[in-house]
DNA sequence: ATAGGGTTAG
């Protein structure tokens, strides 16, 4: 029998049982655990098969023993009361106990209390250093980091595999490119580039740096590649963009027999969910239901944005229903999904759903909330949204909160509410928000107040083309000519060129990209040819292509070019894909907004009654500064 | 003992 600290009697039969009984009263009282918890009772008698015979009646005096106290640690209540008792019996001596100490603090985020323990280590060696420079990085405090990376330094160590990394982390997350390639020459001056943890971690910095060729130029030279590198480079792919890319090392991935566990099945699921391609996404599906019974919270909530994106907003569902586990980002994603979709009331139905399933909403789940209502012109819904965030969940709407606002409103007509809840909102207005403004005014014809908000978007970003444009197009269709002139001179003298948008379609099993005017396509001849039969088409049935937004001066071809720029994709469809008769075309997007295009789609769909998937231009970071004329609707 | 990669909006 054995005496807890209150003096209650636990009783045991077995040999083992005593062992559990022993151990379980050990680690009770150095934790100060009531001997009636019967919870971590439980857990700690489950450990006991593999650390019983460890445990002696001394054990108080053993730093075995406390190490697998702190190993369990529950919470920072815990680890201190370890910490006086280490600190008493003079355990802190040992460096082993001292930096696991140190480690557990940080664990648990007790940032201040790591750091003076470090302080007062009366023996810091190497491992003390990494973890508390790990630390400070994990913790995103930089200067810290950096002042500790330091202080090592100049203590007389070198630079090691286990303190770069998170010094280079800290460049990734600041951005410090600079930085990070000053780093990059210490890894070399010491020889370290052949470590992966190292050079993971500097292709990872490059990516997140916005330097994806230099990224790329080091992952090639590495030797040695492992999961990590292969999942750092795919993400950076995907993260700029050229989610094409990401696929394509994947399958090289593949092929020289690196297996993908549940991080790099994210990483991809997600390039997919970018491209939108519904065959790819189809495949690692495939891969991943071979690999796993069940989804966790995050690879399951990727295959939802994966799907919805793809256009399958059906399936997304039912691999939201399936799931276990759903936190907030799993939810907002199937809202956000729907909203995309044109299915306003289907997001709106969730939110109670949700909130019975006591998962607390964030702003990200009202922007999606929000987006929806203005994607469905549920306007009075979003009203009431707006301010159920603001007076039952506390949450400051942020600009995308108002950018949405203004979505909704402007599209209903409501221009003159919209512009009064810009110009009260006390939050920085950005671009997206004068757009969605601007949007609305060349939606109802409003051209004073498309002056002032493309004259504001001149103002944020006075070297995107694209504003000018707009601006230069609205002079035109006011006949202010004058204006317009000058507009049209600015650009001129600053040098600014319209660049192209990009639209991307996917058509057996490949993906294909495409921008305004482009001939670069092997099957170009036959997709223009396709396309112009289309056209005639549209117009013998009456359609008249809406020219307004158009530059004024330019020549016919590229003006024809602009208007059908992202019908290619629909003639490249047609010309490549077969797909049974009776078909409707699914958009990832909602087409309410434009009337051409939506007439245009429905004509096509019921003349050819095939199936194609198209993806959202704007959705991709490089297309973002670009002027897309039809393909602002799609 | 200490180090690198993952989910939602825009």
């Amino acid at each position: 029998m054995f005496k807890l600290k209150n003096q209650r009697l636990l009783t045991a039969n077995s040999s083992l049982e005593i062992l559990e009984a022993q151990y379980f009263c050990a680690v009770a009282s150095v934790l100060s655990i009531p001997d009636d918890d019967h919870t971590t009772r439980q857990f700690y008698n489950q450990k006991t098969p593999m650390l019983g015979s460890q445990i002696q009646e001394t054990s108080h005096l053993d730093p075995q023993f406390y190490l697998s106290a702190l190993i369990n640690c529950k919470n920072l209540h815990q680890i201190k009361s370890i910490h006086s008792q280490l600190s008493v019996n003079g355990l802190l001596n040992d460096p082993f106990l001292a930096n696991k100490l140190l480690y557990v603090y940080l664990r648990y985020n007790a940032l201040d209390d790591a750091h003076n323990l470090f302080g007062k280590m009366p023996e810091r060696n190497p491992v003390s250093w990494s973890v508390m420079i790990g630390g400070f990085a994990k913790a995103g405090k930089y200067l810290n980091c950096f002042d500790t990376f330091r202080d090592y330094f100049r203590s007389g160590q070198q630079p090691d595999v286990y303190t770069l990394p998170s010094v280079i982390r800290v460049c990734r997350d600041t951005q410090d490119l600079k930085m990070g390639r000053i780093i990059h020459h210490i890894v070399h001056k010491f020889g370290l580039h052949t470590n992966t943890f190292i050079s993971a971690a500097l292709v990872d910095m490059y990516a997140k740096c916005g330097v994806i060729d230099d990224a790329r130029k080091l992952f090639d030279t590495m030797k040695m590649k492992d999961l990590t590198t292969w999942t750092v480079m795919i993400g950076a792919y995907a993260a700029c963009g050229n989610a094409k890319e990401s696929l394509v090392l994947f399958d090289q991935m593949l092929e020289i027999g690196i297996v993908p566990d549940k991080i790099s099945m994210v990483t991809v699921v997600n390039a997919c969910a970018k491209l939108g391609a519904m065959n790819k996404a189809k495949m690692i599906h495939d891969l991943i239901k071979k690999q796993y019974h069940s989804l966790d919270v995050i690879l399951g909530t990727a295959m939802i944005d994966m799907y919805a994106k793809c256009g399958s907003i059906d399936t997304a569902r039912e691999i939201f229903e399936k799931m276990r586990e759903k936190n907030v980002i799993s939810w907002s994603t199937m809202i956000a999904a729907y909203g995309y979709h044109g299915q306003g009331q289907k997001a709106l139905d969730l939110f109670p759903v949700m909130s019975r399933n006591r998962i607390k909403p964030n702003k990200v789940t009202f922007v999606s909330l929000l987006y929806a209502c203005s994607h469905s012109g549920l306007v009075q819904e979003g009203l009431e949204i707006f301010s159920l965030m603001q007076e039952k969940y506390f949450i400051k709407p942020d600009v995308k909160h108002y950018t949405c606002m203004v979505d909704l409103l402007g599209r209903a007509g409501k221009l003159d509410q919209a512009f009064d809840m810009i110009e009260n909102m006390k939050v920085e207005k950005d671009v997206g928000l004068w757009s969605a403004l601007l949007g609305a005014c060349r939606i109802h014809n409003h051209v004073e107040m498309a002056q002032k908000a493309a004259e504001s978007l001149i103002e944020i970003q006075p070297h995107n083309p694209s504003h000018y444009v707009m601006l230069s197009n609205i002079y035109a269709k006011a006949g202010k000519w004058e204006n317009m002139a000058k507009i049209r001179a600015q650009m001129t003298n600053k040098n600014l060129k319209k660049t192209p948008g990009f639209t991307w379609v996917e058509a057996q099993n490949q993906v294909h990209k495409f921008s305004s005017g482009d001939h670069s396509h092997c099957e170009s001849k036959k997709i223009y040819e396709k396309l112009k039969s289309l056209i005639q088409k549209l117009e013998d049935s009456g359609y008249v292509p809406d020219t307004e937004f158009v530059l004024h001066d330019v020549n016919e071809e590229l003006k024809l070019g602009n208007l059908y720029a992202h019908s290619e994709k629909l003639a490249i469809a047609y010309g490549l894909i077969s797909t049974p008769e009776g078909t409707v075309i699914r958009m990832t997007k909602n087409l309410r907004v434009c009337g051409d295009c939506h007439t245009f789609m429905k004509f096509v769909s019921v003349v050819e009654g095939r199936e194609i998937v198209v993806r959202d231009a704007k959705r991709f970071h490089h297309v973002r500064e670009g002027v897309c004329s039809c393909g602002d609707y799609w």
